[in-house]
DNA sequence: CAAGTTGCCTC
DNA sequence: CTCGGAG
DNA sequence: CTCCGAGGAGGCAACTTG
């Protein structure tokens, strides 16, 4: 019991907060009656619909009706170039037609620099004006509301979207439907819904941040009625928000903003823009001895190239430094504490945060390799087919003082005797795209803890990896197997799936960043001190198999023996540094005599150091599929599509295809298909499959068996495509070869459209025994 | 309480 | 994961 | 060469609905 005038206090202030949510609530409903009268007004007048589709996204802009209304400051134009824009100074906080003017500039233009000038200048007056809303801001531009490790997922989509904007506006379901085929999405929708409302009173306006807050709000809502919840959240977003406002809001909350900027460009920007904030200004004397050597005229122009070049150093810096910790929470503090000095040692590789994987460019052929890294050490790994995994571990002895929080989002083991003292091990897991999935692999974490015990002299590291699903005999299974395991607090008894881990580099090492390290010291640093083992019920930890021999035969020998365990293809990785001297040919290959005559003398430098976040040319990806004569292609019937949305939505995408059934003449559904297309292609589509054409037709064509799908339109099976995929699943959904292989049918995975065969009539297709026969021999 | 739907994540 | 478009 | 954004199959988890 508190003491009485705390108690007094309490009851004051939960009053006073029950008092303004009450008031709160009351305008809310208020606003929403008021909104929907509105738009019910509209309607009745046409309003809404007799604006034609093509003036709609462009319009926005010379429309008087749209920008009056929830702007009391004038319109800012950000896309010029930061060292001729000003920042205005705007009263906190920052509104959120602020953020979404950003954004309306960014879609008009496709200009990568005007893009990234748009933001940095938006960036610079947040952090003039107000800076608490940068992270906001920054959260919304790119589709998270955190930090990828951390949940925070909103959890809702078009469904609670649609049902909000049918509250809000009371246009009936079929006219949305309607309107977001036409658009081909779901915030056009909400912008076309909302452009004409009139309001007596403004509603108050939005501010960045509140939306943010709302954002999480929604992200946070659980259990039962949730979904009910989370559209009341979005209603009483939208009853303040119209128009472009609109548009951006429901964009964002289905994370599709749209806006040609996303990780690297946002980055960027952030660097710029602190740049510009802290050290844009090139000293007077500096300047004199230009004005001296050059005359005048050519000061300007100087000037300007010293801006640019100490922006170019900024973007590096934190491009490098988010590549390294990427979470905006860690580096704006850095920023806004200390700028771009020492950016590199305050926010540093540390275990707990993931690093941005490094990526492999794709190669096409063999050649291809020996063209790039000729006559430079590299050795080959398998690409086995599983799941990206890097691994956080450090020991936490009895003295290690870490915030409660810390511990709680690891793997912690239980206390163990380790040269006479208590610990424990913390670990974690991050999948490629950075999401925390510990909680999938117990029997990995135990495996971590084993080495732990068994080698005192490990302290921490950070390991890349993949984890592939494997049987008794340690054999490496289907990838569909892995997927087959349970994610969320799975025990070491619901384990079903039995996974091994295959180690392929060290990040980190007892504390000590290893990046910068050669790949062959990195690759030392793991076979030396992180062996292979097997122990109980663990996964086994084991290292990627490899080949350091250079040779063709020998690269295409292990490529083989790699297929033959399954594994969709190898990687090549440079091993060292290498720097080739000018007309060094060095030793010799065997199919060197064409690429020698291609490639000049000099090559260009290549790092072997790790590279996060960089699809570099020292990591090679070669994949069976990606090679013209090993990879097998298939030709199908196109019988139907959907109509695209966003850049596509003037086309049919994707398009369903078809094997053909020589027993029942009929075509099946094999996958839907919308990769390998050119506008030039979808166009001729538009063409050959025209709506009210003789082709198309609103109901399956005779013979087509299309499944549970439901195509927004069914072509007349007449032609046959040539497509490629890497390999043939079990499908849940696709009617093709139903019952040839177990209960399921048959399906693709990754298709893409190669040609169109001209030459082929729809009997020549292949048949749904081909695709069975195709399943049985990628299964042996 | 079971079945169906959708979100979000892997590749 | 795939691909094409565009700067 | 780099960045963006169209979207593919599939499977678990969590919610809603019957």
């Amino acid at each position: 019991m508190p003491p009485a005038d705390d108690f007094d206090e309490a009851i004051r202030l939960s009053l006073d907060s029950y008092n303004d949510e009450k008031r709160e609530r009351e305008d809310y409903e208020r606003d929403l009656k008021r909104v929907k009268l509105d738009s019910q007004q509209m309607l009745r007048r046409g309003g809404a619909h007799a604006h034609d589709h093509d003036s709609v996204i462009d319009s926005s802009h010379d429309d008087a009706h749209t920008a009056h209304n929830l702007r009391i400051t004038q319109p800012i134009t950000f896309k010029a170039s930061p060292y001729s824009f000003h920042p205005p100074f705007l009263s906190p906080p920052i509104r959120f037609d602020l953020w979404t003017d950003a954004c309306v500039q960014c879609s008009s233009t496709r200009s990568r620099i005007e893009i990234t000038n748009i933001l940095t200048n938006y960036f610079r007056i947040l952090i003039r004006s107000d800076v608490d809303s940068l992270l906001p801001s920054l959260w919304l531009f790119s589709h998270q509301l955190g930090p990828p490790y951390e949940p925070n997922e909103l959890g809702i989509g078009g469904h609670v979207l649609n049902r909000s904007l049918k509250d809000v506006t009371s246009i009936s379901p079929s006219k949305l439907r309607q309107l977001h085929h036409k658009l081909g999405d779901i915030g056009d929708v909400a912008f076309e819904a909302t452009r004409n409302r009139i309001s007596v009173i403004e509603p108050k306006p939005l501010t960045v941040d509140a939306v943010y807050s709302t954002f999480l709000s929604i992200s946070q809502q659980k259990g039962p009625r949730s979904q009910e919840t989370k559209t009341n959240l979005v209603k009483k977003l939208l009853v303040s928000a119209k128009g472009e406002q609109a548009r951006y809001l429901f964009r964002s909350l289905v994370q599709n903003l749209r806006i040609g900027a996303v990780r690297t460009t946002l980055s960027t920007a952030l660097a710029r823009a602190f740049a510009m904030h802290y050290h844009v200004s090139i000293e007077e004397s500096e300047m004199a001895e230009v004005v001296e050597a050059t005359g005048k005229r050519a000061r300007d122009g100087e000037h300007t190239r010293r801006v640019e070049e100490k922006l170019t150093g900024a973007e590096k810096v934190v491009r490098r430094v988010y590549a390294r910790h990427p979470n905006y929470n860690t580096l704006v503090k850095a920023l806004r504490e200390s700028g771009l000095d020492g950016l590199e040692d305050s926010v540093p590789v540390s275990v707990g945060t993931p690093v941005q994987p490094m990526l492999g460019a794709i190669t096409r052929s063999f050649d291809d390799v020996l063209t790039r890294l000729r006559h430079r050490p590299f050795t080959s790994e398998a690409k086995l087919d599983g799941q990206r995994c890097q691994l956080h571990a450090r020991v936490l002895s009895a003295s290690d003082t870490l915030s409660e929080e810390y511990v709680c989002k690891g793997w912690k083991s239980s206390p163990f005797d380790r040269i006479g003292e208590q610990c424990m091990v913390w670990i974690r897991l991050f999948s490629r795209r950075l999401e925390d999935m510990t909680e999938k692999y117990p029997d990995i974490c135990l495996s971590v803890l084993e080495m732990f015990k068994t080698n005192p002299s490990i302290t921490s590291f950070v390991v890349d990896a993949e984890i592939a699903a494997v049987d008794d005999t340690g054999r490496v299974r289907p990838f569909q197997e892995l997927a087959n395991r349970s994610r969320k607090a799975v025990q070491m008894d619901d384990v079903h799936v039995k996974v091994a881990v295959y180690a392929f580099d060290c990040m980190l090492y007892n504390g000590e960043p290893l990046l910068d390290k050669s790949f062959r010291e990195r690759r030392q640093t793991l076979r030396t001190n992180l062996a292979p083992f097997t122990f109980g019920n663990c996964a086994r930890w084991d290292h990627v198999p490899s080949t350091d021999d250079t040779h063709l035969d020998a690269i295409t020998a292990f490529f083989h023996q790699c297929m033959s365990m399954k594994a969709e293809g190898i990687m090549v990785k440079l091993l060292d540094y290498y720097e080739e001297a000018e007309g060094d040919y060095g030793g010799d290959h065997d199919a060197d005599e064409d690429t020698k005559k291609k490639s000049p003398s000099k090559q260009k430098a290549l790092p072997a150091t790790y590279e996060p976040d960089k699809r570099a040319d020292s990591w090679l990806k070669v994949k069976k599929d990606y090679i013209a004569e090993i990879g097998d292609s298939m030709d199908l019937v196109p019988i139907g599509a959907w109509h695209g949305m966003g850049r596509k939505n003037k086309f049919w995408s994707p398009i369903l295809l078809a094997v053909y059934d020589d027993d029942e003449g009929a075509f099946t559904a094999v996958c839907k298909c919308m990769s390998g297309f050119s506008d030039a292609f979808y166009d001729s589509l538009n063409r050959v499959y025209a709506e009210d054409g003789p082709n198309t037709s609103s109901t399956p064509f005779a013979g087509v068996q299309v499944g549970d799908l439901n195509p927004d339109i069914h072509f007349n099976p007449f032609q046959v495509w040539e497509c490629r995929g890497a390999d043939i699943t079990q499908s849940p959904v696709y009617p093709a070869a139903k019952g040839m292989v177990g209960e399921k049918g048959l399906s693709i995975r990754f298709p893409r459209f190669i040609r169109c065969r001209e030459d082929k009539h729809v009997e020549q297709a292949n048949t749904a025994s081909d695709l069975a026969r195709m399943y049985q021999l990628q299964a042996e």
